[in-house]
DNA sequence: TTTTATCTTGAAAGCGCTCACAATATATGA
DNA sequence: TCATATATTGTGAGCGCTTTCAAGATAAAA
């Protein structure tokens, strides 16, 4: 078994409670029985139990991550970030993907129920509204990253998608498509309504007519992007443009439209979103979003919450177009970083 | 506060022993009281307290795992192969940059010593090697994954680098490349200097004699690669074609051969290593490692230390050859997936 | 009936820590 | 001198759980 409190005590001729505040820098205590404790520690080894510790003050420095079961795309990036905040003070991240080998409903409120984390946050969840709602009711702090929250209690911080997706729609309109076909992401999240929407209003701010048979819906994944642009040829829909509701769809529909002898841009400009990091490599033109950047704000969010401040409702970052050879009409060549091997 | 065992008790009229009996499933408690025990916990909604357990139990269910702070490339697969396998057996994952906002040396002792986790798993960790060797002694399991353990009481499972560097090697030989530059990782990373060995095993045994001009150090990341081409050229070294480290320097060096005016691959050849995501989209050769499988096995490794099993030295997963147009000799057009937008 | 074995349950100690409070020593003022 | 304030340390309870041990109840055997 390993060293406790009292073992280093015996050692220097002190009580297990003076060693304490000796490790919790207390201000109440002598300096020279100070330094022989310390020199104690260190003969010793002596390392602290930090369940022992988190036993007694309730709380474990740690945080719990969930993530949607996708490996690809910006989640490495906002967990970096998060991870970053997080180590700035002595926290750690437990990380949590759903839906895979984990039940998708309950292991989040275990996580909470069981007092192993002070705080959650959840990424791009599709946990169902109430479940959310519900868990926000053993108050422990819940933040909700790339998601909106149903309830105004849990704050959440997202992406400007409407925005963004505006921003690429116009994008579109101004090199003069009027068809422009939307490959969404899945009806459960978030992200893609937000950004579904963000077309449709630029659009009509446009004066463009929205019209749904060019609205397909797809999964989020490289897949789903090349069934969407079967479904739309093989429907017999027309369509000039195709803005992708992020950057995995988009490039499965760039490589379905070529395969289907369609000419990218320029018969065609497509567009995604997220700018992945295969998005530079393919020469996507995408709307860029603050991975990084979403990370730490949302673990600052928690740690805030931690300390006992009221959060604030939500928070949106801005994001920014990114134009690559996918939308360049003229077909510039200088866009073209990387023209296949 | 949250509801306790003793709560519980009171409730149905029975000590916090029975009920933690009843929660354990242990066999010697009576049915009926059984009953009435579950009602109770399901009616006052009871959830045990994990931390109070964890000390009890000298057990915390939890797993560190440890990165580099390198976002991209394999390490999310990794991740949720692990994560995946950890599920099934009801642990976490406690997830840790190293090398970012923490402190490079001494994180990793802390997790063990502070007994948060019951075990380490650091993946491609540069962390010094006595400095792993010392963690060991503190007898919680630790296993290595993707580099290989300086000690032989240390575990390691490890992708077959070697090998596969120098089928990658034969690739580009049998393409008649007599002058093959070798763009390796750097100096303190294992699956750099291991692949470079099955390089020069392959030109070894292929009768070619290595020289050290035509191996350049980078740092696994695309920028690396755009440096070693430059280098090369500059130092005037001839080279008729490429193996890379890993594919994120393949893809720099593809980049910059181009626009130096060199064709890849009629003129050059590139290969990498790893098989990240955008190689497909490059349409570069590489060589795949089996990354979630190796993230499952690592887990699984875990588990059989936790449980007591002695540990055998290393495990070697076998990679693979994928050939794409960055090694099309001919060029042919059938290879090139995605030739750019 | 008594004895012994079998089931079930509760009391209590302990995991290693923190923290309120008591205790001691020393210093200050009357 | 004694009372009171101040600095420093130790004692003990408690965090919520598990687990050993003993006790009580019941059933089986003598």
């Amino acid at each position: 078994m390993a060293l406790t409190l009292e073992d280093v005590g015996r050692q220097c001729g002190v009580s297990r409670s003076t060693v304490s505040r000796v490790i919790n820098d207390s201000p109440l205590v002598n300096e020279a029985t100070k330094e022989r404790v310390l020199k104690a520690i260190k003969e010793l080894k002596y390392a602290p139990n930090f369940i022992a510790r988190s036993l007694t003050k309730n709380c474990t420095e740690t945080l719990a991550v969930t993530l949607p079961d996708i490996t690809g795309g910006v989640f490495p990036e906002i967990l970096a970030g998060m991870d970053e905040m997080a180590g700035q003070r002595g926290y750690h991240l437990l990380v949590v993907f759903l839906g895979g080998a984990r039940p998708k409903s309950g292991t989040v409120e275990q996580l909470i129920t069981h007092r192993r984390v002070d705080a959650i946050v959840t990424i791009a969840s599709t946990v169902d509204d109430s479940q959310l709602v519900q868990m926000a009711e053993w108050n422990v702090p819940i933040i909700c990253v790339a998601h909106k929250s149903p309830s105004k209690s849990i704050p959440s911080i997202l992406f400007d998608d409407a925005g963004g997706a505006a921003e690429a729609t116009r994008l579109l309109l101004a090199h003069d498509c009027r068809q422009i076909a939307h490959i969404r992401g899945p009806k459960d999240n978030f992200d893609a309504e937000e950004r579904a929407r963000g077309f449709r209003d630029a659009l009509k701010t446009a004066g463009i007519p929205f019209e749904a048979k060019r609205e397909v819906e797809g999964n989020f994944k490289r897949e789903g992007g090349i069934r969407a642009i079967r479904e739309l040829l093989e429907r017999g829909v027309s369509f000039d443009a195709v803005f992708a509701g992020n950057d995995e769809m988009a490039i499965g529909a760039i490589e379905e439209l070529k395969r289907r002898g369609r000419n990218v841009p320029r018969e065609i400009p497509v567009i995604g979103f997220d700018d992945i990091e295969s998005a530079r490599f393919v020469g996507l033109s995408t709307v860029r979003v603050p991975t990084r950047e979403i990370g730490r704000r949302a673990i600052q969010l928690a740690f805030e919450m931690i300390d006992g401040k009221q959060p604030i409702g939500y928070q949106i970052l801005p994001t920014e177009i990114v134009e690559r050879a996918s939308t360049a009409r003229g077909g510039d060549a200088k866009t073209l970083r990387l023209d296949g091997v």
